[in-house]
DNA sequence: CCGGACTCCTGGGTGC
DNA sequence: TGCACCCAGGAGTCCG
């Protein structure tokens, strides 16, 4: 489910209620996530939040001595609650503060993460060897340019690879190539300094464009007040297969790259 | 060092 | 209704 403009959403949403709180107890009920959640979360409590981050999708609480790390995977999502709130199926853990409000992990396909982690956070194996933020400066044209020559990759799995650049996914990969006008297939090898240019461009846009709106509600992506994102409705191409190109009026077709469903206009993308 | 396939899991939709 | 099957927003790991 969710890329970056949802991670982003999730996080601003949960910040103000954790900033400076102090953390009652974590609430496990379920450890079985894509790695069984670690004793080690328990050393969260008692501590007061002094911080949070996002890295990629990566979600990092900061607790002075450590922290908290967590990634939605395909279907997470937190929500502000009350602690005594019964909790719904596949509500797998809270982080209960003593304001008594409750930050609530909900994740059916439990590909998602609770992690501890010591300082310093970037040191953190999931962390290490990530690439740059799309919305930071070091992320540019003449970048992905640079790290793409001799590749045969297709480009959509390159600017997918996080060790390239973090927090495109499949949605915004697809949205990002159509707005370049840019074939998903084309091998990352293949494709000028100028047309990097544009595709830099569109993907710092689209994310922008998509943080503003809460994010991409295509099914279940809920925010942490329990409401949807507003982006869908300006999705140009991601699941239109078979609809006209808004610029052309030909087709979107959808072929699948690197096992993911890659929507496109097979005569705007090149 | 690639790059591609596989894997973890539940649920919703579709077609018979 | 039931059931088989396909598909889904991620990404680490393994293998050639």
């Amino acid at each position: 489910m969710p890329e970056l403009p949802e991670v982003e959403t999730t996080l601003r949403g949960i910040s103000p209620a954790l900033k400076g709180q102090r953390i009652k107890a974590m609430v496990v009920r379920n450890p079985s996530l894509r790695w069984p959640i670690p004793p080690e979360v328990q050393q969260a409590v008692g501590q007061t939040v002094l911080g949070l981050q996002r890295r990629a999708k990566y979600i990092l609480i900061d607790l002075g001595k450590g922290g908290l790390l967590s990634h939605l995977g395909m279907s997470g999502s937190m929500r502000i609650c009350h602690a005594d709130d019964v909790p719904k199926k596949h509500d797998h853990f809270d982080i209960v503060l003593e304001s008594g409000q409750c930050v609530r992990y909900h994740d059916p396909r439990r590909f998602g993460a609770l992690l501890w982690w010591d300082p310093p956070a970037h040191g953190h194996p999931l962390l290490k060897g990530l690439g740059p933020e799309p919305l930071q400066a070091d992320f540019s044209g003449e970048y992905l340019w640079k790290r793409s020559r001799g590749l045969k990759l297709a480009v959509k799995n390159y600017i997918m690879s996080g060790k390239i650049v973090v927090g495109v996914g499949n949605i915004y990969a697809s949205e990002a190539l159509y707005m370049s006008g840019i074939h998903p297939g084309r091998p990352a090898g293949r494709i000028s300094q100028a047309r990097y240019e544009t595709l830099a461009q569109t993907i710092r846009d689209v994310l922008a464009r998509a943080i503003e709106r809460g994010g991409t509600t295509l099914r279940d992506f809920q925010n942490s007040s329990g409401e949807p994102g507003y982006f869908a409705q300006e999705l140009l191409v991601y699941e239109r297969e078979g609809l006209a190109c808004f610029q052309c009026k030909a087709p979107i077709r959808r072929k699948v790259i690197g096992q993911r469903s890659s929507y496109y206009c097979p005569r705007c993308q090149r």
